[in-house]
RNA sequence: GCCGAAGUGGCGGAAUUGGCAGACGCGCUGGAUUCAAAAUCCAGUUGGAGCAAUCCAGUGAGGGUUCGAGUCCCUCCUUCGGUACCA
């Protein structure tokens, strides 16, 4: 009768730790503080999926461990609730997204709480709550009156911006220009996806092969006034603090790729004609390199100033504004189509397929500053506008994709840069019929030849800096943060653009005084496209749209904030969610920041990590938090697959076809080497059998199948719903089978029949002190007041230490496994002491907190498991008297010997030769070397 | 192409970081219990040879360093993940 019962226990303790407040968090932490986040979820109308639980259920045992040590834990969650699929919703249905939200939100608490996390569901927030935006369009004013000032790598107040002179002249619209133009937040054109079709602008996500995803529509890229977010002036701050985080290495590294810091030179090309070259030349010399090029240079940023003697032509963007006056009239027409079918090219297409470059001649040349000689001027895509100067000196004999280009369009290749004498295509190199990307001496480059690639890149960079040809100059990969959506469910932007008389924009605008925020969603009567390339909140009423202040009249900004907004900075406001003065109070601020741990999936490796560092380095310059990082430490959880699946391919006779033979085609699909199509079917798991290094067929074991756990998703049916899973098995057990199944970081495949398995343990600890076989509920007799025994107090001690350890590093599957060796242990014995189990469900009840709370009130105690104190361990229980220790000839074991554990080197090497087997084995061999470690081995060379 | 991670029994995975390879769990085999089954308990389970004691091989492949390598170094193969012309 008294069986364990998951079904029962679990709902009844989540009640009374909700009831109990067992969880809530002091306003201030008393004591040693933690900080445990979880990546806030999207709530989606699917519900949980086991791949979050994941992370949830790790970073959960993290704080009840943290707590039953005393120290005082921040261990909150929330929503990421603005998004697409409750807008689409509310497009086809008519119905608020507000609505759909909701309950999303509603059945996502539902199975949280179904799986006994600690939350202090006191702090739960929204990203979607207006009194959470509220604080998200007040970040974004403190983003709008802020400046970045370089030489104190600071961003400050827009009020403390210095206005050169030559701008206060010319008058206040030129002031408030400039100002605007200075601002971490401001306004510029971008290109959208405008499908006139639809009559919608739609997200990169909904763009299929230039089409829309939704009826594939024809989608054409048009510029928007949007705004962006200038996180390239933070990219040095934004690289410089990763150093010191305890991050994944390779999180960090991508990270600081994305930011792609790189160093070289810039340096300027003389367009005029070659006889005026070197008046511009000695003109050049007696001043510094100028801030802007003039219309006579043509600036280029390379990272191998070095090659510059190899530089055989230049490249400039289709966008490049030099453009339009480098093209000869001849070249015009040329040009201009060129240029036409570039801006009509997406980036996908751009950068997708077999990116075959192609180029026009613009009609002029350049003279090459280091020798005199002018060079062709071309436009081609290859090059991109946004990064450097939007300009290249092409140096094909050194660079790949130069070298691609003066292929196809036969320009000259003079190698510069003589490679390694023992490289094998030194010669063809050397004879421009190849590339080589690497250092080397320098070669035909005039003064500079003979001498290494580092030290030309320094001759040359001095050389052309003391001629004002060029500068040393750093660029980013890293682009500014295009900030606004063309959607209903978002952030609106707490900005007002003044109007004229006319009702038209003047172009000023301010921020709506914080006194007023939230602004709030406009009510819509339905939320359909309007049909203008403009963004939804434009069909607002005129209550909504308009404003007058101060005898101005505004218009609203009608453009939404991206979902990376609200999940910039919410752990943030978990630590004061209900402040109405501020984000977050200052002192508490500074008593829980910053996240000791931060646990997630790696697909926010880069965006998501590196948007909101910026959001908190620039809330740190401006006062309003204290640290210079928001996540000290992060671990990336790994996926989690469907269960491991076999297939096999068959032709279209329905034939079997080896795995072997089968590879990936073109179009995705499957086919034969020989290009026949083949389809993959799902093989039962009897009719498989391993054969060396792969499965096959048992009907017939030449047809090789393949055997693999794939990615869950809804079209393969592979998806494990956790509801099911905890009413089968038990919350405890999804929670532990998910620690168990391996490593955190690791990518893992599900099994149903693991579940069983933990689930399985913990009946064995149900049965370890409860005696099933009886009506009612009775302990086992076996249990006892005594104290342990030394071979259960060593396996008492023994657990506590590897628990504490391996659960202090995460390491959680092995902690389990030493708890299931503890119970296998104890139920063997006949005779339990009811301390040790006590301390044992301590160790577990971070793991499985039900059972454990369920089980501590059946021993008699009083009070709840979760506030008990975390065992210590006595390391003389730990002590053997005898160990066994393996003597090896040569590195293989041949035999063991019994030895105290503290025996020394020559004790060890004595014992050893003293025994009989070794002796045996010893024979008439002579020994070479002894080799003995204290407490693992003895190892004797012999010949 | 480039970057990253990983390859250990039938399967998921352990291995105090250079010291007894396969902990723990699943699965499988045998046994006990049962009228029978479920459940439970006990034993076994890397492969090969042998009645056996035992011996040989073995951590993707090949080489190297070492008394000793799953662990370190070099070359290669496979899988998964990320990324895309950043001069």
């Amino acid at each position: 009768m008294p069986r364990y019962n998951p079904a029962d226990i679990e709902p009844r303790w989540q009640a009374y730790w909700e009831a109990n407040q067992t969880f809530a968090t002091p306003d201030l932490p008393t004591g040693k503080k933690r900080y445990v986040l979880d990546m806030f979820p999207y709530p989606s109308g699917d519900g949980l999926h086991v791949g979050h639980p994941e992370g949830y259920t790790a970073t959960d045992i993290v704080s009840r461990f943290a707590r039953l040590r005393g120290e005082s834990v921040l261990h909150p969650m929330g929503f990421d609730a603005f998004g697409l699929p409750a807008e689409e919703h509310a497009i086809r249905t008519g119905e608020h997204p507000r609505i759909q939200t909701q309950s999303n939100i509603d059945n996502f608490t539902r199975q949280l709480k179904m799986l006994g996390f600690s939350y202090d569901w006191d702090r739960a927030l929204a990203t979607t709550d207006e009194k959470y935006f509220r604080w998200t369009q007040f970040i974004f004013l403190v983003l709008f009156e802020t400046w970045f000032d370089t030489d104190q790598q600071k961003g400050r107040p827009i009020s403390e911006l210095p206005i050169p002179a030559e701008i206060q002249q010319q008058g206040d619209v030129a002031i408030r220009q400039y100002v605007d133009s200075k601002r971490l937040a401001y306004l510029d054109d971008a290109l959208v996806n405008w499908c006139p079709k639809l009559g919608t602008v739609l997200a990169n996500e909904e763009v299929v092969d230039g089409k829309s995803e939704v009826g594939g529509h024809p989608v054409k890229r048009i510029p928007l006034r949007q705004w962006m977010l200038r996180i390239t002036d933070y990219a040095e701050r934004l690289l410089e603090g990763l150093e010191d985080l305890d991050w994944p290495t390779g999180i960090k590294k991508l990270q600081s790729d994305w930011i792609g810091r790189s160093t070289g030179a810039e340096v300027d090309f003389y367009v005029g004609s070659e006889d005026q070259f070197q008046a511009w030349k000695s003109q050049r010399s007696v001043a510094e390199f100028p801030v802007q090029p003039g219309s006579d240079a043509l600036r280029v940023y390379t990272t191998r100033p070095d090659t510059l003697f190899g530089a055989t032509y230049m490249v400039v963007s289709p966008e490049h504004p030099m453009l339009e006056s480098l093209t000869s009239d001849q070249q015009a027409a040329a040009v201009k189509e060129y240029c036409e079918k570039a801006s009509f090219k997406s980036d996908r297409e751009r950068t997708e397929g077999d990116r075959e470059k192609t180029g026009v001649f613009t009609g002029s040349h350049a003279i090459n500053p280091v020798n005199g000689k002018p060079i062709p001027i071309w436009v081609a895509d290859y090059v991109l506008a946004g990064y450097g100067t939007g300009a290249i000196m092409a140096v094909p004999a050194h660079d790949e994709r130069d070298f691609a280009f003066a292929v196809k369009y036969e320009l000259p290749v003079i190698a510069v840069v003589d490679p390694p004498e023992d490289l094998p295509n030194r010669d063809e190199i050397l004879a421009g019929k190849a590339c080589f990307q690497a250092v080397g001496q320098a070669i035909n480059s005039g003064p500079m030849n003979g001498f290494s690639t580092p030290e030309v890149k320094s001759k040359i960079a001095a050389s052309l800096s003391q001629d004002g040809l060029g500068t040393e100059a750093v660029n980013y990969k890293l682009r500014d943060w295009l900030f606004s959506r063309q959607r209903f469910w978002g952030e609106p932007f707490p900005i007002l653009h003044e109007l004229d008389s006319e009702g038209n924009p003047t172009g000023a605008m301010r921020g709506v005084d914080p006194s007023e925020l939230p602004v709030r969603l406009p009510e819509l009567s339905d939320f359909k496209p309007h049909g203008r390339p403009e963004p939804p909140l434009a069909k607002a009423d005129d209550d909504w749209l308009y404003v007058t202040l101060d005898g101005k009249r505004y218009r609203r900004e009608t453009n939404t904030m991206p979902q990376w907004a609200g999940s910039c900075w919410y752990y943030l406001r978990y630590i004061d969610p209900d402040n109405e003065q501020a984000l977050v109070d200052p002192e508490k601020e500074q008593a829980w920041m910053g996240v000791d741990l931060y646990v997630g999936g790696a697909e926010h490796a880069v965006l998501h990590l590196l948007y909101s560092r910026f959001w908190h380095k620039v809330l740190h310059d401006r006062g309003h938090v204290t640290t210079a990082e928001p996540f000290l430490k992060l671990v990336n959880q790994g996926m989690i697959l469907g269960e491991v699946e076999y297939s096999g391919y068959q032709d279209q006779d329905g034939k079997f076809v080896s795995a072997k033979l089968v590879r990936k085609a073109a179009d995705g699909g499957r086919e034969t080497k020989d290009g026949r199509q083949v389809t993959a079917v799902a093989i039962a798991d009897d009719l498989v059998e391993k054969k060396g290094e792969n499965f096959v067929l048992k009907s017939d074991p030449a047809v090789r199948v393949e055997s693999r756990a794939h990615k869950m998703s809804k079209s393969r049916g592979n998806v494990v719903n956790p509801d099911i899973v905890v009413n089968e098995y038990g919350a405890d057990a999804l929670r532990l089978y998910e620690m168990f199944m391996g490593p955190l970081e690791a990518t893992k495949p599900w099994s149903m029949a693991g579940v069983g398995g933990v689930r399985n343990f913990l009946d064995r600890v149900w049965r370890m002190i409860v005696d099933d076989q009886q009506d009612e509920l009775v302990l086992q007799s076996a249990l006892t007041d005594q104290p342990c025994d030394e071979e259960q107090n060593r396996m008492l001690h023994g657990t506590i230490k590897k628990v504490t350890e391996d659960t202090d590093e995460m390491s959680f599957n092995t902690a389990i496994a030493r708890m299931m060796e503890f119970t296998n242990f104890f139920t063997r014995q006949e005779s339990r002491p009811i301390e040790a189990m006590k301390s044992f469900l301590i160790l577990l009840s971070p793991y499985a907190p039900h059972l454990c709370e369920e089980l501590w009130k059946i021993l008699g105690q009083d009070g709840c498991i979760a506030n008990q104190t975390w065992p210590s361990y006595d390391e003389a229980a730990l002590v053997q008297a005898s160990i066994e220790v393996p003597v090896q000839f040569n590195g293989k074991v041949k035999t063991k010997i019994q030895l105290p554990p503290d025996a020394v080197v020559d004790a060890m090497i004595e014992a050893a030769l003293a025994d009989d087997k070794v002796k045996s084995l010893l024979g008439d061999k002579t020994i070479v070397k002894k080799i003995a470690v204290p407490g693992r081995l003895v190892n004797l060379v012999v010949k």
